[in-house]
DNA sequence: TGAGGTACTTACCTTTTTGTAAGGAAGGAC
DNA sequence: GTCCTTCCTTACAAAAAGGTAAGTACCTCA
């Protein structure tokens, strides 16, 4: 979203984990490292341009740690930095709010 | 967003409050009701049309309550309903993560 | 008659985000 | 040689989000 600069905290952490995918992906990395193909079969609907476009932002970010193994057929893991692991702390309550009332919002939505 | 269903909680959480204004409007709210005019003074840089069309939606999720007061000049307030409350809450771990490293986040932004 | 204040509304446009479809590199297995 | 796997890459198009500028309605006060 690039809207630099920020006016409060949560303004920055949106800007971070906005958007369609990256709250899933994070979400995904959670219980260690996955690689590519894995990531794609899990989020089911994301296409491969848009997996690795958010990866990489995602790395570019410091949020995750991409580690390539020099292997054929090619093998890459993506895992949590640190620093990604604190922001995927920050979220769980909002996984929980969003969990918890899912039913409620689905049916505004679908309403609306 | 619009991106029914939710695979996850976190999924539809970022749906509703995701973006560039929404979290921003929550986080003013906290506080008590505000008027329009506030909000807009209050939000620096954005503009009256987007301004409704945001509230609109937090309108329609239910996240925010509107109470026309039938003055001349118009008189408009706008508050949490006890769902956004909750949604606030479960916002504040997120701020605060970003509060904590704006810097680092700003800094990468600026240089990406 | 006309300016002013508040809360919108509308038309139009630009930018950003997301999606679709196809292709490529690298080497092993056949 | 040709196919297979994995991990991307590219070109292009569609959709959504965001922004700009102007106008509206209401009544009050001068």
């Amino acid at each position: 979203m690039a809207r630099l600069p920020y006016a409060c905290g949560l303004d920055a952490a949106v800007d971070l984990m906005g958007g369609k995918w990256k709250a899933r992906i994070l979400w995904q990395l959670h219980d260690g490292p996955h690689r590519f193909g894995e990531l794609r079969r899990s989020l089911t609907g994301i296409s491969e341009k848009m997996l690795i476009q958010q990866l990489r932002e995602l790395e570019a970010d410091e949020l995750v740690h991409r580690e390539v193994y020099r292997e054929v057929p090619p093998k890459v893991e993506y895992s949590l930095t640190g620093f990604g692991a604190t922001l995927n702390e920050a979220l769980v309550p909002l996984g929980d709010w969003g969990h918890e009332h899912m039913a409620r919002i689905e049916a505004r939505r679908a309403a609306g």
